[in-house]
DNA sequence: CACTTACGTAAGTGTCAACTAACTTATTTC
DNA sequence: GAAATAAGTTAGTTGACACTTACGTAAGTG
């Protein structure tokens, strides 16, 4: 999850998953779309984000068919929705416990 | 909008902020709560996250309490969510998305 | 005022990430 | 099978980042 995370905190990922969101693209089309970078960067990106699965590939003769993992993705978002969501509740407890063991002054 | 998704990606600050979630704490307190790592690397974690508005900080005497901005997580969630959103709107407008979703692997 | 507490900041270190350039591997075409 | 195309891979550079130790500083306390 944290890889995931960190996969999507770098905005060029995010645009190449935007790209490959609704539609499976290959490696080469999805390097052409940048123009600032080379197709190897674009490559050890898609490298990272398949690692972080939030990417498949699929091997089409000589292309590499890329599209996102929209799975994943659900995960991902779930988690988030959960951190947001959960916390207030969860921690306000390690928060009070955490007062109490250390004393803190005034409050 | 950058800072604040690269400030989310550390999981040390993920645990700090749900510290301050729904308590305001001192940094003395939220560093004590980590014990594999100095106090110091927790302020330049709070100087971080109070950088991405992610965290507002108060002082009282000698102590800084520190408190979630949730103004501000709550806008970096509505950015997360027009990023699937927007992105799942294109997917409806892909005619063939209905057939293509048999060929998704897991879930 | 000396002392302590609660913090930030500076400087230095090791690691990792993004990138380029060059090379390799697989696939199709002639 | 040689050449061309699509893509991954490796080596090396640069910069960012998480961290530590050491120091600075403001606020309270004897």
């Amino acid at each position: 999850m944290d890889t995931a995370l960190k996969a999507l905190a770098e905005p060029r990922r995010r645009e190449i998953l935007k790209l490959v969101w609704a539609t499976e693209l290959p490696a080469s089309l999805i390097a052409a779309s940048f123009d600032d970078v080379t197709r190897s960067a674009i490559s050890q990106h898609l490298g990272v984000l398949r690692d972080a699965a939030l990417v498949v590939e699929r091997r089409d003769g000589v292309h590499r068919m890329y599209r996102a993992n929209r799975a994943e993705m659900k995960r991902v978002r779930r988690f988030l929705e959960e951190y947001w969501d959960d916390s207030l509740e969860r921690l306000r407890d390690v928060a009070e416990s955490a007062h109490r063991e250390k004393g803190i002054p005034n409050e």
